[in-house]
DNA sequence: CCCTTTATACTCATAATGAGCATATTGTGG
DNA sequence: CCACAATATGCTCATTATGAGTATAAAGGG
């Protein structure tokens, strides 16, 4: 009944490229991510336009020149490489955006498109002395990620308040959202309100739940109706904004590098070649922003086969001094997914 | 001590545009999965180049034009909308590859580039009836991925004896690969090798393991020179080859459903309104290539909280009937993460 | 009415997890 | 030197999740 894929569909590629209006730019953001005193730090760089978002931070960005690299990840660290001569351990592809709207402030030209490809990377040196280039603490981006040090005040004084407001309000509803309650399961789910538990994976749904409520600058800039108000009166701001879409990014490399240090070793690209699992708790606490119980977190990293013990112990801070150990690479070739399994928090989770 | 990461590398996205060498075109293709007679099916289209690749099948593929789309997904639901009529239910982002030697017999003209984005989508309806379009069933692309009864021959008798030759034979190995027993460990974890789980979820490396091994017509085709045989003699075949990286697209898909169906209810795209436990098992045993525990997955399915009954029999087909079920849609507003929690099998994962 | 076939309900041993207690080893300030 | 603070490390225990099996129920066919 329905029509065949065309086979002139697919050999279309080679009249389209002839064809400026399906012609685009690649670029190529990278969120590269270091932990630093126990606080993850996403690298910046500023950038100057006349259009009031001076000042906010970007990521890093580059374009990607096909005739030079013959893949986007070469091409990324071709030009990480030269601008910031960090060295990336880990790279992933995290997501292609092509909104045109992307930069929504209409700084395209017509008939220019960049689609960029998003990359989370790690890298263990963080020097402070990258010219124009800074590391920022992520959680400046993101304050309701942090719950270190027990559930952000931002939350209940501010976020839920405003995601109420928000959730009571149909007036501004897309057809679908008006389903009895729609809005509210988010916030619930995204938050963890009502017995629901927090979830720190879900950084991502949380930065666009914000986003939709028209609680970001980033969505005001946009000229989401919701969100001008934000402009006009000095409201308080839920975070530091960034350029473009750069925070979304973030979001994104946040929730994939939570996910993904549960299941395979990452967090040892951010350790240096031997640490105490003090510090390797510490370094994952801070990515997860969450508390891990310490001596599960030991007897977890340790029956993994993760690390092996040096022998040699720290100099101590404070109390009996705590042993060295190495990250076992060899656990690679052994076990099929090697990597902190904490398992979301079970309790309040089922109610 | 570096470089600053340049303000102009971002505003050179502009420039960038205007530079042809940079411009690239965007293809996005399409695994669209469904399953029927409890086989996962995935739509090919047939084509014809005259470079011997001739009558392998190639993913729906269609160009993204941004002028006319606002976002990559919408490009695609619009093409494919078109061109086959099917609803999409699910649709998801895999990956975005820039390879140059993407397509591989050199048939992009000077100049021109194609980024491809890949996507897995899901849809219940399969007519049969779609001109030139047709639903392979998946395994046939990748027969030894299908554990259901049992582990498939192909692997003992041809895969790994064909490996072991591989991971024996040092003298292509590249730098990197020399390390003492790299390759033996890889193949050792792909395949479940000395008391290794098998693991569905690796799919797409077990590909790529494959790929590297130059024992896919793919390989031979991209002129990898450990290949070569593939192509004189005859060679028996390690699954259909697919047009371009398709193949590998697909690996990627099946390595990202396998892992999502445990933790998100895609499952239910895939499922009439109603259905009895079996059905769904079945479908779900379809997906991952593997049986699972009857009596098991009906207690997880149920107080996960995913179905509920509807009362209704089913017209028996041997037995006793089975009650039908619906998927109950409000999961998705009180538990943060649902999906049938099929853990891997911990049996051997540990030895 | 027995037998086959499938559906569904329970049981049970084992492993994984969350939480806490106990002990060890250092430095510090009487 | 000793009590004490601080941290590291080892161990126990209750609870839950999981894998595997047994038992019973409800249909149709001879």
């Amino acid at each position: 009944m329905a029509e065949a894929p065309s086979k002139p569909s697919i050999q279309s590629a080679a009249e389209a490229a002839m064809r400026a209006d399906k012609a685009v730019v690649i670029g190529l953001n990278a969120a590269i991510v270091t932990v630093s005193d126990y606080e993850p730090k996403i690298l910046v760089v500023p950038h100057d336009e006349a259009d009031g978002t001076g000042g906010w931070d970007a990521l890093p960005f580059g374009p990607f020149n096909p005739m030079q690299h013959r893949t986007l990840e070469i091409g990324l660290r071709s030009w990480v490489q030269e601008q910031t001569q960090l060295e990336l351990g880990y790279v992933e592809q995290l997501y292609t955006f092509g909104d045109r709207g992307r930069h929504s402030l209409e700084i395209e030209q017509p008939g220019e498109h960049v689609v960029s490809v998003g990359y989370l990377a790690l890298t263990r040196s963080h020097d402070e002395t990258m010219k124009g280039a800074a590391w920022r603490d992520w959680y400046q981006h993101f304050p309701w990620e942090d719950w270190r040090e027990g559930k952000p005040p931002i939350i209940d004084q501010m976020i839920v308040p405003l995601l109420r407001e928000w959730a009571a309000k149909q007036s501004d509803a897309s057809p679908e959202e008006l389903a009895r309650g729609k809005r509210r399961d988010r916030m619930r789910l995204c938050f963890g309100i009502d017995g629901v538990a927090w979830d720190d994976e879900k950084a991502l749904e949380r930065y666009e739940l914000l986003y939709s409520a028209g609680l970001l600058l980033e969505a005001a800039r946009d000229g989401r109706p919701n969100a001008q108000h934000l402009l006009k009166g000095k409201a308080p701001q839920l975070g530091r904004p960034m350029q473009f879409d750069h925070r979304r990014i973030l979001a994104t490399a946040m929730s994939r590098l939570r996910a993904k240090i549960k299941y395979r070793p990452v967090a040892f690209e951010l350790m240096p070649p031997t640490f105490t699992l003090y510090e390797l708790q510490k370094t994952v606490e801070a990515l997860l922003g969450l508390h891990v119980h310490k001596q599960n977190f030991r007897r977890l990293v340790e029956n993994a086969g993760l690390v092996e013990r040096t022998g040699r112990m720290s100099t101590r801070t404070g109390g009996r001094p705590a042993e060295q150990f190495r990250f076992r690479r060899e656990v690679l070739n052994e076990r099929p997914a090697p990597g902190l399994r904490l398992a979301p928090s079970r309790s309040r989770a089922n109610s």
